[in-house]
DNA sequence: GAGTGGTCTAGACCACGTT
DNA sequence: ACGTGGTCTAGACCACTCA
């Protein structure tokens, strides 16, 4: 599809992707009351934008067209402008313009521009503990650690519960020497993360997590209450200290029957 | 830990979570050049707010107090404290002030202040069309694509691979009224995506994504090359026009020993 | 009533990309 | 040279919370 204006000498801009979109032009706005501006005229440019009228890669009016739209200073354009590209429904460039996005469902890669949460029942507070002992790590785990000559680690396995059912197993490794006595604490009632900052005065910053799919061991299935070989949300998690160092090294093994994964893209 | 002041009669402010905090002190600040001053003063508040040196919950200076102190005025700082905010890093109250806050890692509702993305290999342009016929739908489909009387629906499945090996299969079924004789366009070469909106008129503006531990049934795993009964992800996506029906429904399976999910919590 | 963050304005200067 | 978005200022008024 290519255009050409009436007289047949101006060939319509050419995009990069191969689809050739128009400006986005907005239907007249009507200011309501009570709620921001920047949030009304947020929720227009939204429902004019998703409407499918324009092609992706539709270039927007600049900031100060859409101040002169919408009857209000840039500051409050700009608020709105914002949310929409971190939305991910815009793209902005300096010196360019403002393009809308196409969305790129089809890729491998799935962005950062996409909500995400957990579903499932909400865990019970407290854990039951398994066991909780203190030994030298073999060297995959030291390495995984970061350890360097003491190897001590505590191996702690919980499991949690959702309303009362067993939902997830998590097995933690932590460095020996940085929570001298950890065992000694009331791992059942009090969180890890508490008792790491009250008792050791170490605070956990960050954490970065793995999930993967699996097949459940016997021994998890066990504990769990379902059949082994059922299929299983395997999640290793290191948990990190303001220095870098990691604080605590997990394997969770989660239930596939009551847990799931959601994304909402755009 | 319940403390109290010289004289004993004032209990500090005891916090809901049950943990006490004395106010966050920052260090003086020197201003580097360059580098915008909000995203200077971001930096370094992350820093410091991250250094374990303040317990969670713990009260930030008002706006007007780091203006003073970072030297600048008060939509710098603004901007600076919206993205600690947006991260999770604080936490902002009308009227009351701004908390440092609490990672929640023990929970078991990741919140959406979280970084999402998947790692592996990036997928090959184009797919191996496996068939695409139209047929009725069964109840089940019929209720999950939102069909009225009209259950035609074409039932399209596709392998697409990374580096010329198969990773993930794909079964979608599209409302057949909406597009009629799909099945005569090149699924094999162009995406999905783009035939339904240049040859349909049809922008496809949001999906959500549900994804489940599964375990490979024969097919699947001759189609993968890879063993009955490997751990896969399981990947439900509803995809919607601008109008809020359901443009496609698709059901992925997705190799578990190519792909994971990413998760960086904060 | 004093202090907090949320909203909004009307200006200004800049780096950047296009013409 | 011009127009774009990015940054920053100095004010203003508001709703809300807490003493």
């Amino acid at each position: 599809m290519l255009k050409t204006d009436a007289s047949g000498l101006v060939a319509e801009t050419q995009r990069l992707d191969g689809s050739d979109t128009g400006p986005v032009v907005l239907e007249p706005f009507v200011r309501g009351d009570r709620v921001p501006m920047h949030i009304q005229i947020h929720e227009n440019l939204v429902l004019q934008l998703t409407s499918g009228k324009f092609g992706s890669g539709a270039e927007l009016p600049p900031e100060a067209a859409l101040c002169e739209h919408y009857g209000v200073s840039r500051g409050t354009i700009r608020q709105a402008l914002a949310e929409l590209a971190r939305d991910g429904l815009i793209e902005r460039h300096p010196g360019r313009g403002s393009f809308l996005r196409r969305p790129k469902f089809e890729g491998s890669v799935v962005g950062s521009y996409s909500q995400f949460r957990v579903e499932g029942p909400p865990l019970d507070p407290g854990a039951h503990v398994l066991d909780c002992v203190t030994r030298k790590a073999d060297p995959v785990l030291a390495k995984a650690l970061g350890l360097g000559h003491d190897r001590s680690v505590v191996m702690l396995r919980r499991l949690r519960f959702a309303g009362g059912v067993p939902v997830t197993l998590q097995t933690s490794a932590l460095p020996a020497a940085l929570f001298p006595g950890l065992a000694k604490h009331n791992l059942t009632e009090r969180h890890l993360v508490d008792i790491l900052r009250d008792e050791y005065g170490v605070t956990l910053v960050r954490a970065e997590e793995f999930i993967e799919p699996a097949i459940c061991t016997a021994f998890d299935a066990r504990q769990l209450g379902i059949k082994t070989g059922a299929p299983v949300f395997q999640i290793e998690r290191r948990t990190f200290l303001p220095d870098g160092r990691i604080g605590e090294f997990r394997r969770a093994v989660m239930r596939g029957d009551v847990y799931r994964y959601r994304l909402d893209l755009r």
